[in-house]
DNA sequence: CCTAGCAATGGTATCGGTAACATTTCCACT
DNA sequence: AGTGGAAATGTTACCGATACCATTGCTAGG
């Protein structure tokens, strides 16, 4: 079955009585080459065990077949979904994705980038628009479709597919504004590491302000990611600095879980001792009780819309890079209706 | 700063004044340059922005520089530690990870094989021990390490790093045995795609069994994943059917959390009620409200160990493959701990 | 001063495919 | 039957690095 060495091209075209040429055509399918042919040597690629190198189809014809992609964290569904996302639109394409985690830090991400332009990949999608500034020179000098996702930079590297982080804060607060509450929280993460989480920040703070509210009451020292243990320290040092408050956002979902059962830990009712909002949609939010209200920010939407602007752009290269801006959808649960 | 064409290693050697060889040699730095040649051409290579192109270094040295692993699903914290895991534990060695995702699907698991199998990959890492045939004979002959995970086939194809799920389902029966129910059921998903989960089902029965209680109280039809939607189903249709219910093993700790909620919604208490227990060491289940009992399978160990049998696979091909075993440990919460 | 021996560097072949172009085969139609 | 043109197949060069072996330069020790 297994020689001591592995099977070529020109192996199985020696055995098929075809040219290697004929062998690479045959396998990749759609080209031309007739049927018998094509029969025996699939005959012959199976008795031999062959299966192509790709590493060396890349390598010849400068097609490295695969996408990269940096995301923040691994464990984080909502990026995980945008990588699901992005893998079905590539996979009629025959792209494939490669993936690698920034653990929320520039450097690291300058680091992997690097690591997947010495791959050559046909298209780079990152997390974010903020990156150190040597990382944003090998982003631009890739020679390839770069996207910058979950955010609307405002001076794009490449093309951009997000949503505006601000404008999800924003609507958080208004929503937490319109159910009557007045004193007004928001608990999340270091902003220089994570500047979606920032921005989201901002938007509410901004909104808050807007509407004549204090906007004093955030606890926003914790490195990301911010997760149900963060959430629920920092609800903790909240409700003891401002122990009066009535409402708060978290950044995620997970943080608002924890900073939710740190409340009812307490032995206060959500909502009506305290309303709390999170962000990102996860199935969490949904079943958790009471069901916690959310920011939908379609992440497998965005991976989808990533793949169609790789593909146009590796179609047309010189067309215009239009960013894409997808909007945010407010879910309202129990977690902030007070009644 | 760019030309139109990407520089090549002649490039930096022309510049450098050295030869290409020399080049590559002071880029991989572990071999005899000087410390002037070195630094002449690392200015050189800054300077026309040159980086190693993996693809052709792999070709040329027949070494791909990756280990591919597949894994059920993206969106599992579990697999997703493991992942990590490994990826720390290859790092230092210059090894990179290849992700892809079977959706629990053995014939999805065959198409991805042989997709790594045309990169060649320097080992191959699966999940669990069942596989189509044809999958079986692709990883037998691959000619690289195979590590089978989070299982312990009986019959392996090459390496194993895991532990008994059966063990582990049956130290959950056991507990709840000792803490004093007798009317015990189990919720999971369909066998024949989560062999892992199935496992631990039969662990957990076969105890039942042994220790005198009946065992019949199963809800396990659904598709895998069993996520928190799954689990509050399945405990819906449990209760109905058999109300008088004081104790339910979930699959993992999501369906047991949706399960819970389940409960919960319906008015009833967790544990004084119905006791809850899950599998897998989520964050979810130590920050829920009653924090859930759960096991700890040690994913991002069984990562980290099969780094370790990976190396020493690649250092000496020849040892021997002993089954790595990893001990499973229960952990106790609220939700089954009955006063 | 000579030479063994090692460090540093260079030259050449080669990995396994594919691009590009050349050639042959085959068929339909005049 | 002859011919044009598309389909099928073959030939050659080459992608960009590394393996392997050869060569040069330098130093230490007799």
């Amino acid at each position: 079955m297994s020689d001591n060495r592995k099977a070529t091209m020109a192996d199985v075209a020696r055995l098929a009585g075809v040219s290697p040429m004929t062998v690479s055509r045959a396998l990749r399918s759609n080209t031309s080459v007739s049927e018998a042919t094509r029969e025996k040597i699939r005959v012959a690629a199976d008795r031999l065990g062959y299966v192509v190198d790709v590493t060396a189809a890349a390598f010849s014809s400068g097609r490295s077949g695969f996408v990269a992609m940096t995301i923040p964290s691994i464990s984080n569904a909502n990026f995980a979904d945008t990588a699901r996302g992005l893998t079905e639109g590539l996979r009629e394409s025959g792209l494939e994705l490669l993936l690698g985690y920034t653990d929320y830090d520039m450097t690291e991400e300058e680091r992997l980038v690097e690591a997947f332009l010495r791959r050559r990949p046909e298209a780079i999608v990152v997390t974010g628009g903020a990156h150190t500034d040597r990382c944003r020179g090998l982003l631009s000098g890739a020679g390839v479709p770069v996207v910058e996702t979950w955010d609307l930079p405002r001076r794009p590297v490449d093309r951009v597919v997000g949503f505006s982080n601000a404008d999800a804060g924003g609507c958080v607060a208004r929503h937490l504004f319109d159910q009557g509450f007045r004193r007004i929280g928001f608990i999340g993460g270091d902003g220089t590491r994570d500047t979606r989480g920032a921005d989201r920040q901002r938007g509410f703070v901004q909104t808050l302000e807007t509407l004549g509210l204090p906007s004093n009451r955030q606890i926003t020292d914790a490195a990301p990611p911010i997760t149900m243990r963060e959430g629920a320290m920092a609800m903790a040092r909240l409700l003891d600095r401002w122990p009066d408050t009535q409402a708060v956002m978290c950044v995620s979902d997970l943080s608002a879980f924890g900073a939710m059962n740190a409340i009812l830990r307490r032995g206060l009712r959500v909502p009506q001792d305290i309303a709390v909002a999170g962000f990102g949609m996860y199935d969490l939010s949904e079943h958790a009780l009471p069901g916690i209200t959310t920011v939908d920010a379609q992440a497998h939407q965005i991976g989808r819309e990533t793949a169609k602007v790789i593909l146009t752009a590796l179609d047309d290269p010189g067309a215009d890079a239009v960013p894409v801006s997808l909007p945010v959808r407010l879910v309202v649960r129990e977690s902030t209706v007070s009644r």
